[in-house]
RNA sequence: GCCCUCGUAGCUCAGGGGAUAGAGCACCGCUCUCCUAAAGCGGGUGUCGCAGGUUCGAAUCCUGCCGAGGGCGCCA
């Protein structure tokens, strides 16, 4: 590779990894190559002549200079320059720039590189409840596990999206109990009707003893296989579902009845996986109940509840049984409110303990924060309730055009650090002033009118560009030559603010570019490459708009 | 009590061993007979919560403390 230059077998390469590559052949360190802090620094500086100091004895400088002297980069690069305590500064020539754009340009998948090892890998997201609308949480999971989806399927591997909803819990004698005491068809219920009626028996529950009774005694019937009481849990199942694959069209999220892996899937196994551990001598009886302890955590995991039923630890682990062996996964992908986190650690490592989890599979844990209003609490709706998702839908919808809309509030739930909480500001999202998601939406759709104008003045869009002589030309290049490495950084930290910021970083230079460089008023060579460099940008714009589930429109 | 996350500009947040700590918003100017001004350009802010330590170098790593939020046996 370090002499292939900026093709690698026709694929694009990344510029920051053959030049890291290089310094790391010639120092035997990873050079920390970055890109450059400031502009006059050039396109990437690296700190590998201060770090080799200590071992070397040398003054960073001198090793600096022996260092430019030794390697060979002029088929890639202008003269290195040696700057500060010992920093090699480092500026991409002009044709490699040109080369990096016409790559782009001539790659079918824009710079992203396939994974070498393709993998299967298990997201678990979503997960609603049964009979419940779905609220502001599982907007974050939907949509973070979407972005997980497609930018994992983007790289080549396998993804077996499993949607593990809220369809076995003890909520359910409540309900059914409440239905026949309003006489009530589940079959007719929309899936509101149904989420008040839940809170109507929820609030019996806790009031009323002879219901609570009632209701106990109805779980216990329906999970023993009451045909009556399944047939009911079957019509709630039936509404919940048509509510959820609304709620996912609008979002245009790729999740379909075929994910769908509730609680209930696992409950034929439970039994099993109980005697199994309780075999190994993995759980043990503790007060009654059968407990997997685990180092470090001083509540046990409860698999089999001293009264002989199974919560949801059990359900859990077996989930992951199911998914190694049955799913083949090799990485398990979970993305549930981040206060779930140490429950998740703790079944992990009960997992591996019990063997369902084999140390060749990688399990993690993605958290999220909350969704607050503007009174930095959670976010409510009238009745104190958490907000409905189709609410803030809705609210979004008021203001925007349905993809904008939706691009708004993806792009503001995806572009801060997952584990934070973070304010639902609808005006805030919906600017295309700032870092938001119309911003970059518009910077495509302007690409777009761009390129109408061209075709109509029967230019043709090029598959290549041949001088990029501006600054803001150079800018737009380097930045897009780094896609598909952010993208490959995202799918290895599960991170989507990352590639919301370098798409962010895009739109800007593709605006500032915009300003500096007219393209239909320029000529010969020079318009030929700003239309190819603009093609390329409207790539990676909509390329990283779709991998994180928002539109890229074509007019605004 | 134990554990986890967070604390960076007026506000919302990036950055997580390297050069003068960056964006966006807000505020003040400027730029359309010119491909969408839904934009761009210019203008200035910081005890990086506090205190020690490690290092040639710390916002970043370690320890302690302060503050906010969260989690800790039969709910999910």
């Amino acid at each position: 590779m370090s002499t292939s230059g900026a093709w690698n077998n026709g694929r694009v390469i990344s510029y920051a990894h053959e030049l890291s590559q290089r310094f790391a052949d010639l120092t035997g360190i990873d050079p920390e190559l970055r890109p450059a802090t400031r502009p006059e620094f050039g396109h990437f500086q690296t700190n590998v002549a201060l770090r080799l100091a200590k071992t070397r004895g040398q003054k960073p400088r001198d090793i600096a200079a022996e260092l430019v002297e030794q390697i060979d980069l002029s088929d890639l690069c202008e003269p290195l320059e040696i700057a500060g305590p010992g920093f090699i500064n480092i500026r991409l020539s002009e044709q490699t720039l040109v080369n990096g754009v016409t790559s782009l340009l001539q790659d079918s998948d824009t710079g992203v590189t396939r994974a070498d090892d393709p993998q299967r890998i298990v997201i678990d997201y979503s997960s609603p409840n049964v009979a419940k609308q779905m609220h502001v949480g599982h907007l974050r999971s939907t949509i973070i596990g979407d972005a997980f989806n497609r930018v994992l399927t983007a790289l080549g591997h396998t993804v077996v999206p499993q949607n593990h909803i809220g369809d076995w819990g003890t909520q359910f004698g409540q309900l059914l109990e409440q239905l026949d005491d309003e006489g009530v068809d589940a079959a007719t219920l929309t899936l509101a009707e149904a989420d008040d009626l839940y809170k109507r028996a929820a609030a019996r529950f806790k009031t009323d003893e002879a219901f609570a009774e009632r209701a106990r005694k109805r779980v216990v019937s329906l999970q023993g296989g009451d045909p009556l009481s399944l047939e009911q849990w079957e019509a709630l199942l039936a509404i919940s579902k048509v509510g959820f694959n609304q709620a996912y069209a609008r979002l245009n999220v790729l999740l379909t009845d075929d994910d769908l892996a509730g609680e209930s899937t696992y409950n034929d196994e439970l039994a099993e996986v109980a005697a199994d551990v309780e075999s190994s001598g993995v759980a043990v009886v503790d007060s009654g109940a059968l407990c997997i302890f685990v180092e470090g955590y001083d509540a046990p995991l409860i698999i089999r509840k001293s009264d002989g039923g199974y919560g949801y630890d059990i359900t859990d682990l077996t989930a992951i049984r199911h998914r190694v062996t049955q799913l083949g996964a090799d990485r398990i992908i979970y993305v549930t409110d981040v206060r779930q986190h140490a429950h998740f650690m703790q079944v992990f490592a009960a997992a591996r303990k019990a063997g369902y989890l084999p140390d060749s599979v990688v399990a993690e844990h993605v958290g999220y924060g909350m969704v607050l209003g503007e009174d930095n609490k959670p976010l409510k709706s009238r009745d104190g309730s958490a907000a409905t998702l189709v609410s803030l839908l809705d609210a979004a919808e008021a203001e925007r055009a349905p993809e904008i809309a939706m691009g708004a509030i993806k792009y503001a739930d995806l572009s801060n650090g997952l584990n934070k909480d973070y304010v639902f500001d609808l005006d805030r999202m919906i600017q295309t002033q700032g870092d938001t998601g119309p911003y970059l939406q518009y910077a495509h759709a302007r690409i777009c009118q761009v390129e109408r104008k061209a075709v109509a003045e029967e230019l043709v869009i090029p598959d290549q560009v041949t001088t990029l002589a501006h600054s803001s030309e150079q800018a737009l290049a380097l930045l897009l030559s780094r896609y598909g490495q952010t993208v490959a950084e995202v799918a290895e930290v599960l991170q989507p603010h990352k590639l919301c910021t370098y798409l962010h970083e895009v739109a800007v230079a593709v605006a500032r570019f915009y300003d500096d460089c007219p393209v239909l008023r320029s000529e010969g060579e020079v318009r030929s490459s700003r239309l190819g460099l603009v093609e390329a940008a409207r790539r990676v714009l909509a390329h990283g708009l779709g991998l994180l589930g928002i539109a890229a429109p074509e007019r605004m």
